[in-house]
DNA sequence: CTGTTAGCGCCTTCAC
DNA sequence: GTGAAGGCGCTAACAG
């Protein structure tokens, strides 16, 4: 392996000058630049990264901290936020929290000791209450959690209007005893079930919001539970893509075939919602784009660690399918997507 | 930010001590090492890990390179992956290397770069061809793709036999026009199409294989050009899970209910398998475990660098489901997973 | 514009 | 058992 010395006697240059090229320092004349260049061709070199993030003080380095990488939402976000570092040149530490605030502190923790240049989180309540951004050496961006009195960089889905606009949807169609499934964990759950309660209030209904911990089979157990007493609802309403499967599957065991007598809906425009039939009505978030947003958020705050903090806020799309069909009017025919 | 100076003086001894300590080394006298963990506790010094990759001229990192972690199959994989490096104070840098053989060689420079201890591959066909571990100067673990000739640890699925029984199973059940779908820039593809025709074959069947670019679209469009040919096959097999939703949407487009007249089945337990009515026969591979193989190989690869290469070959397993119900006894009920 | 030099923070001989 | 000192490979002053 050669080093940065061996470049130098080989191009008959100091260090110094090798460094500059390596920099694309303006200062540094054509030939030394060739020289240098040929040299580095001839010896194969590379630098070596250690050395210089020990000597510069800075690696290229961001976290990324989800609960879980196996929920599509993460997976989509950790491809945007990695295509995009990686065209910056920079590396992903990806972390699993499971949901655990201890283990996110945890991981934060590592991201100090990892000297990483910024961190995109998507925290717990419990992590979120009494954030603040000043208590990290490194910028953070909140990625689809985030609540109305945090103050830092954060990207989220519109969660109170789109869940208002889910509900909405569904009561128009005839179904009124509607039952929403959130997970405990996260802001945007809660967030969610305000939307959703506000819908079902604006037409004089009352709500049955039922929180979980977000994970599929909670949500199943949940809903079986909830199919077993009578009476039947109308619908269950999903809060997340985790969620909306649990339901589902649950219904598929009662032998339900919904939309009667109780149908689904929720949140997550996942490829198999549009496959079980009649396909299921959801609110489409734009994942990669949000993960696009906050990466591009954290390159931005890297750059200027002074501008403004910013939120992004990314409407969801209310996707009709034959699981809110119009009770009304049962010939009226959705558009299958 | 304190040093390890800073921490020496706190307690009064030599940086020597406190590295010693810092190391775990036996020989330092109870009274030192608790001055300085005191010393360590009060400035709350944490090591910087530059400055120690660079003396220790090691990492704690290992590299993962998928094709995209947006495949279930890879989601789940690095979970496992990550699971076990952190257990194990690793960490781990993930990239996507999209099918494509030269951003796979662009990632694995990167990830000599890097300094990695170790590489965790699902490599391209292409890669695979002429793959020697000694042309890196770290250990490589492959992943899910590895053929016959390769010398290299490895950690895959006895892909052959898997569709073996899978196309068997289709058969015995009365169907006999099967047409297998598979991806090209895997070994893993070709190894499951050469099952299927020894399956096909072993019945006196002619087999039909049509090769694709491994993506959920190129399956969708592969099978509705298929099934608007005459006449129609008696099954679709898809060689994995990507593949299996493309062929899946395309029933639905073609409002073919399988598993009349057209059936699918294929590779890969994904959670809306079982949700499509009536269930679809899948091959469910053991994903996390597939995983945590790879990862341990790779540490033990580590630990004992000149250890016999190791092929680890885990078995799939058939899960019957309506979409291959007995054609030759309708009424034969298949358990429902 | 170019070269010399002093560290970045840590580990690890080497003496004692 | 402990301390002093050199150097990992590189960058950034500072001189020239």
């Amino acid at each position: 392996m050669a080093h940065i010395k061996d470049v130098a006697k080989q191009a008959e240059v100091s260090v110094a000058s090798v460094s500059r090229v390596l920099a694309g320092h303006p200062k540094v004349s054509e030939t030394i630049r060739q020289r240098v260049l040929t040299a580095i061709q001839e010896l194969g070199y590379r630098p070596d990264l250690a050395a210089r993030r020990l000597r510069s003080r800075q690696t290229n380095t961001i976290g990324l901290i989800v609960s879980d990488i196996r929920n599509p939402f993460f997976t989509e976000v950790s491809r945007a936020v990695e295509d995009v570092a990686y065209q910056h040149h920079m590396r992903v530490i990806l972390c699993n929290a499971d949901e655990d605030a201890e283990k996110e502190a945890l991981y934060l923790d590592l991201m100090r000791d990892e000297n990483v240049r910024g961190v995109i989180l998507s925290p717990t309540l419990v992590t979120l209450a009494g954030f603040h951004t000043s208590d990290y050496p490194f910028p953070i961006v909140l990625v689809d959690r985030c609540d109305q009195n945090t103050i830092a960089d954060a990207v989220v889905l519109d969660n109170v209007d789109s869940a208002y606009r889910l509900t909405t949807h569904l009561i128009e169609n005839g179904y009124r005893r509607n039952v929403f499934f959130y997970g405990t964990t996260s802001a945007t759950g809660r967030q969610r079930r305000e939307g959703y309660a506000a819908a079902m209030a604006a037409h004089g209904l009352e709500s049955h919001a039922e929180p979980l911990p977000a994970i599929v089979e909670r949500a199943r157990a949940a809903a079986r539970e909830r199919l077993r007493r009578r009476p039947l609802p109308d619908a269950l309403v999903a809060s997340s893509g985790l969620i909306l499967l649990g339901i589902t599957e649950a219904l598929r065991e009662a032998q339900i075939h919904f939309p009667d007598p109780v149908t689904v809906v929720g949140f997550d425009d996942l490829p198999w919602t549009r496959l079980v039939e009649p396909g299921i009505t959801v609110i489409a978030q734009p994942i990669y784009d949000i993960g696009r947003a906050a990466i591009e958020l954290l390159l931005q705050r890297i750059a200027k660690p002074e501008q403004a903090v910013r939120r992004v806020v990314l409407r969801g799309q209310l996707i009709e399918r034959g699981s809110s069909v119009n009770r009304n009017n049962p010939t009226g025919l959705v558009t299958a997507a």
